[in-house]
DNA sequence: TGTAAAATTTAGTTATGCCTAAATTGTTTT
DNA sequence: AAAACAATTTAGGCATAACTAAATTTTACA
């Protein structure tokens, strides 16, 4: 069995790969908030154990194998995510945290039995895809909320899950994946993103929209 | 935050305390299949937390800070196993193996909601007693079914969760914590219990009614 | 193209938690 | 009371996974 640490690298390099190919030790070691060198230390053990290709100073990629783990372990995390907000009732913003722990010790029986109680989902609270039992990851097309213009109206497909302050803000607008939302105004300069939803207005800055994806776009 | 090495060894220390005051390094390594080397080493550990009183060769005992930890850890234990099984389904010989990895993980948040859900139940789907939030144990006064006598008839209390292998063999005859059964016969030298279930009749083996601890017995 | 800056790797250290083997302490037997 | 046996502790080692500091390699610019 790999450790939890290994798992965490796999999942890690899996997500940075996924928006730029190859990942260096210094962007891998800051995303997972360790240093440099205690990273190329796992890289060494991840290589010998062909989960990732690896030469020195040119980065890492997931070999299947890897990301075969990467997506079992993602697909913990989002059913886990799911789970706790709908069995449990726990709040959107608080769920990410205890995925995270939960997601490297559950077996794969309680996995299953999770994915039939919520009927096969396709998506997380947060509106990230769950891959399934094979690690296929249903397709989305959605497109960042920073390059909307005045008066195009959308849905809300996906929020970054990781920060909970973030998703309180958004709970307070009532933005979930799923909403549907009009843009009033794009202040200029990259100024703020003020919207409609639901008949209430809100001001949403730049730094909040650059983690919000959306969807299903039609000019109004 | 304790590590689950920890835990577990103040989880251990409980479990043998009840049933015999100090405990031994011995005891405990073997309880815990570590050597007792091992054992002396986190003993110390825990000692230095001021968790457990220890002298050097004369067992172990649990402090009030210590024991807050155990009983903790086993209402975690407890809680998961009877919510693995009622919220999903999990077969009652598989719940303890899910609950060992997940009562060090879970958040309190998390405790606070399965008990919610389960309308704060006082027992586990063996008939152990969960704790409460403040660490106090519902009494019982079950006794061991091998002081049963011909003709007597009970309600199971209690079995060991630990082996799986046991716990399917007793749901073979609906031996679950609840049910009534009869003694028919108790053969001569230690030998084993023939008993009615529900009209259906099944032979109890000596080490298979060790295990197993009843309640409300009638002379028939 | 050479050199400075940035990124990465190597080397050596720390802490946890387990192990074995050897030494010590305690208990029992004669 | 001393010897034999059992239990326990000490000493030294291993694996994991982090760290710091120093050395090396790559890149970028003048």
């Amino acid at each position: 069995m790999l450790s939890q640490a290994a798992e965490d690298y796999l999942k890690s390099i899996y997500k940075l790969q996924e928006k730029g190919g190859k990942v260096s030790t210094g962007v891998l070691a800051e995303f997972l908030n360790v240093k440099p060198a205690s990273a190329t230390g796992m890289i060494k053990k991840l290589k010998s154990m062909k989960l990732i290709e690896y030469e020195r100073y040119q980065g890492v990629t997931l070999t299947k194998a890897g990301k075969a783990i990467a997506l079992e372990v993602i697909r913990h995390h989002r059913l886990l995510e799911l789970y706790l907000f709908k069995a449990l009732g726990m709040p959107w913003d608080g769920v990410h945290d205890e995925a995270e722990k939960l997601e490297h010790v559950i077996s794969e029986e309680m996995e299953a039995r999770m994915d039939a109680y919520l009927g096969y989902p396709t998506s997380d609270p947060h509106g990230s895809p769950i891959p399934d039992k094979n690690g296929v990851i249903p397709k989305t097309k959605s497109i960042p909320m920073t390059s909307l213009q005045d008066g195009q109206s959308c849905v809300v497909a996906e929020v970054n899950d990781s920060d909970s302050a973030l998703l309180r803000h958004l709970g307070s607008f009532n933005l979930y994946p799923g909403t549907r939302f009009r843009v009033i105004e794009v202040a200029p300069f990259e100024g703020p993103f003020t919207i409609d939803v639901a008949g209430q207005q809100a001001v949403i800055g730049r730094e909040v929209a650059k983690h919000i994806f959306v969807d299903d776009i039609h000019d109004t």
